[in-house]
DNA sequence: GTCTATAAGAGGATAGAC
DNA sequence: GTCTATCCTCTTATAGAC
């Protein structure tokens, strides 16, 4: 029972973070949204930070989850596995699932810096993902002229980018046309290749 | 008199809009940082709204300025002029001097909407890189493949990459450097190229 | 653990004197 | 056009009954 109702406040965070982010996103409505009273949220979540970083720890678990199951296929290269990871949270936040925090709000990023979860989940992505683009950089997949903090940034980078948002808006293109593109120009760049 | 006070109040929005974004700058602070009482401003600015505004006029003044001094130079070629417009972007977000605002406040969006002078100037720069990207992809510099607003989003969003503040955070590398791998990255692609 | 009610304070905006 | 003082709403968080 309180993990369902935990659950269903967690779900309630998620949505509204991706929908207004966190400084838009107030206590009243996460809990207008799941339907108690918001003396009740507090029982269950100590404060708006913390409310923050579970929503974070949730989506960090489906991310380790994906990475998880692109780890088993043996037959992927690195740069695909990075590429289909990327695809991945990209339609994360298409599909109005991806929670954005705001990078600037300093009371938020030191309660985050002091939840163990938190830290521990995006420390495991990182580890995944920096031995996945060291990898792709020893077979030549992935510019080596790049320091692995670089493309692991950029990539993080996307399950926020604004670019996503902005096609989408316009509402002339499907959400897979638009991911179609924003992967191309990432990880093929916006210049020509050679055919 | 009055535009040496207004210019100073827009110097500080900009710098605060830089430093902590739209949502968290309170227009108290604004009125602190320029030596003058909050219902001051409020006679030369009648909102927040309209103070962020003014912000973005001001950055958006300094960007065509670039983009008419790079026009000037005959021997470059658009994916030159895309680039260099880009590395300046890049240098004013790091400089500590490029506004951002969130693309999720709809009151805010909203006044923009209804703001002249930032619609003019917006679309006046738009409509200048967007006829250097369909030259640049007219003489073959540009991938043909990526549609026109594509490329126009992507290279906005740079101005406001949380790339550029994560590699600058570490400490480990100078301003230059960064605006290096981060151009490197968005114009040639995370993937290696044939040499 | 759920509720109603309220404290406590931040922040946008204004009144009215000078 | 600048100031001090204040209004008023919104928002985080808690008290205390059941």
């Amino acid at each position: 029972m309180l993990r369902v109702r935990e659950d269903a406040i967690v779900t309630a965070v998620n949505r509204l973070l991706a929908e207004k982010g966190y400084d838009l996103m107030t206590v009243d409505e996460v809990a207008a949204e799941v339907g108690i009273a918001k003396a009740s949220l507090y029982k269950h979540f100590a404060s708006k930070e913390t409310l923050a970083g579970a929503a974070m720890v949730r989506v960090l678990d489906r991310a380790l989850a994906q990475a998880e199951t692109l780890a088993a296929d043996a037959a992927l290269a690195p740069i695909d596995r990075l590429r289909a990871m990327t695809r991945w949270t990209m339609g994360v936040q298409l599909a109005g699932e991806m929670p954005t925090l705001p990078a600037q709000n300093s009371a938020l990023r030191t309660a985050l810096m002091a939840n163990r979860a938190y830290l521990d989940r995006l420390f495991a992505l990182s580890d995944r993902l920096g031995a996945w683009i060291e990898a792709a950089q020893a077979d030549g997949g992935l510019d080596r002229a790049l320091p692995t903090e670089v493309v692991l940034y950029t990539l993080f980078a996307r399950a926020c980018d604004p670019v996503l948002g902005l096609l989408k808006a316009g509402g002339q293109h499907s959400d897979a046309q638009i991911v179609d593109w924003v992967l191309r120009s990432c990880f093929d760049g916006l210049t020509a290749r050679p055919a």
